[in-house]
DNA sequence: TTCGATAATAGCATGCTAACCATGCGCTTA
DNA sequence: TAAGCGCATGGTTAGCATGCTATTATCGAA
């Protein structure tokens, strides 16, 4: 069993990130720049570049890309730091903002649909055994 | 609880990769180089593209550049196929065989360090799930 | 001959590392 | 105390790998 655990797990996240692109597409929108935006509103806006990476667990350059979209499509604004020249501080603008209903909506249906049938049992021991995973690999290195 | 589901999955996936990544760097191979290789092993040589591009659940262009870096390793062949002069069938050399002892070894040696202290019957529960997920984004398109 | 299937190509999105600026901070030393 | 040197930190850029879709070329089959 425990053979196919990582062709699987990776299957399973390729399939959930093409349906989320396709339901988001029309909004102009990915998935990966969604939950750039998501995180920054859960974070509480104001955050640094290196607060969202770290909040998303994506590197910084990956995350300058996904900014640099999100500004171009003006949904969010990089400020800069008052306290610190170097950093920039992120903020949704007020059109990111009134998309974020729309698009958080369709994640949340597309997550029921995906995790129908799932008992909220068998949710917990999966993300239990993800917490594992993520703690045994930060053990190494 | 499930509002966490598919950023950790994600998460997951994206560590898992990297590690392995970072543990077949010395032989030239990548995670995705060397599932394509280990998917031609299981399926029996002589799989089309098209055959192992299923099997591996991935489209067929990203399978061609795959292919193509393997091939430029010396470590698969594409044969002309004699029945039909449009597919090719897919075989290891006999370079890519000696490899591949060493990097699946490793490979189950993260699986096994990844999935340290998670128990079988949580491993059942997780594919499961991994299954029902799979089975809803069959239903819909 | 026309329609479908196989592979390849082009081009985008998003992971990553490595290398680079600019700025900030801390420690030594005059 | 003040000056300055050197390392750390925030962000960016460049370049690779691997997902994807759309399109094309070639061939097979009805």
């Amino acid at each position: 069993m425990r053979e196919q655990f990582p062709f699987t797990i990776a299957r399973v996240t390729r399939r959930w990130r093409k349906m989320l692109d396709e339901r988001l597409k029309d909004l102009g929108v990915t998935q990966a720049r969604w939950s750039a935006m998501f995180y920054l509103k859960a974070g509480g806006e104001g955050l640094t570049q290196r607060e969202l990476a770290s909040l998303m667990a994506i590197e910084n350059p990956t995350l300058v890309r996904l900014l640099d979209s999100l500004e171009g499509q003006e949904l969010i604004e990089r400020r800069p730091c008052p306290n610190d020249r170097r950093a920039r501080r992120l903020h949704l603008t007020d059109g990111g903002r009134a998309f974020m209903d729309e698009m958080t909506t369709r994640a949340d249906r597309l997550r029921d649909e995906m995790l129908e049938g799932v008992s909220e049992k068998d949710i917990e021991v999966t993300l239990r055994v993800f917490g594992t995973v993520l703690e045994n690999a930060h053990k190494q290195r």
